[in-house]
DNA sequence: TCAAAAGTGTTTGTTGTACACCCATGG
DNA sequence: CCATGGGTGTACAACAAACACTTTTGA
């Protein structure tokens, strides 16, 4: 079969956006380039896409190879096609934002692939238009946020109420109220508490919760 | 320069919504299709990227050649990458949704293209995966204009606010209150009086009114 | 005993929603 | 003179934002 023969054929690749969130500080995780051109610049995690797998599923293989992680959110940024996007040669990408539990992710992993985590707010200068898509990606990660608890992605299984709301804080850029942020929480149904107590930060201790994921399916038929 | 030469390429297509407002009813354009696999059938407008030139620009060629028009409000809906998403071969596509003024857009050229224009609430089966990206670009269209007033770009260049409204109406697929719906657009400055009276559809006659760019673009200024 | 983080309600302002009547005109 | 679509304001509810003190406990 060959109906588009006369029709010029591209390299696609994807770049994950990979967020993780810890030190109190959210994080993009990045490496140097193992190939030509460029080779050793910063650049986001990324990999061409097979002959027989999805665009879709290229990133998420992309993804568990380079952090050996298999569950992870996974959301489409959109897909960038300007001409000298890469130094290289022509290569559309379809760019991927990746929500991960750095608590789950093995360090050894990130060592074999030299990746390291850089916070958002000192992003370097990274290889073509990879900037760009760290910007969109968080954009659309704050968006995101604002209706759907995503959050929870990118936390431990078992989290504190301060603990969240500074992960609210560091993805918006801005400062928010606790009273406010807290009451929010408790009229929705996304969260229940673990009745553990967390100790490693205060003297008193800080209920540890759980997101509740029946209580987030509920809560999604409410809004229909 | 060949860095990349051990990975698979592909086709690329960019596939567009169109969307049109007249008659009271949100449209989408579309056509049989001018080659095989299923010619005939029904899809959305489309082509393949060519070599020297972006992604968008494709989008914005394959819009302008089709319909002949220059100026339209175009924007990425995401790229579609399942392997057999194309019946024919494997072809990644990225789609856009566009917004055109229906008054501006010449029948012959329609014609020319074999186009023709369905009700968005009639859309027949279409090729592909093409009705999946007709209900994201929908979605997209409806989210945005909750908060950007971009119908302006379906109506022509003066309307009545009923017309207006109707056009929410159509493209929320609920109705609206008409006092709420005024009040809302008097409040924000994208919208200023022509003086001219529009007599078509009623005996008393309707204000018209036009899109003020200038005082959008305070009014977005003043947002930040 | 005190420093440090956890936890907790109320008030106020803003925004959204519901709702019904008069106006102007052509036929 | 009346049928038709055009145009207008107010009251209530829901939501967002501002704000300060008490609790617990390890050092």
């Amino acid at each position: 079969m060959s109906f588009y023969e006369n029709h010029p054929k591209f390299y696609i690749s994807t770049d994950c956006i990979i967020f993780g969130y810890f030190n109190n500080f959210l994080h993009v995780l990045i490496r140097p380039r193992d190939m030509q051109p460029c080779k050793g610049q910063l650049s986001l995690m990324g990999g061409f896409v097979d002959d027989d797998e999805s665009v879709d599923h290229a990133a998420s293989r992309i993804v568990s190879e380079l952090t050996g992680l298999q569950d992870f959110y996974i959301q489409q940024v959109g897909a960038f096609g300007n001409v000298d996007r890469d130094p290289g040669e022509r290569v559309v990408s379809i760019s991927y934002y990746v929500l991960i539990k750095a608590s789950e992710y093995n360090d050894d992993m990130r060592k074999k692939y030299n990746a390291s985590w850089v916070r958002i707010d000192e992003l370097p200068q990274l290889y073509g238009d990879h900037n760009a898509m760290v910007e969109k990606a968080h954009k659309i990660l704050q968006e995101k946020l604002s209706w759907d608890p995503i959050a929870f992605y990118l936390l431990p299984n078992s989290f504190t109420l301060t603990q969240l709301q500074v992960l609210y804080e560091k993805i918006y850029g801005a400062d928010l109220d606790k009273r406010n942020f807290r009451k929010k929480l408790t009229e929705e149904n996304h969260i229940v508490t673990t009745g553990e107590i967390d100790k490693t930060t205060s003297k008193r201790g800080a209920n540890l919760f759980r997101f509740d994921f029946e209580g987030y399916n509920n809560d999604k038929i409410f809004k229909l």
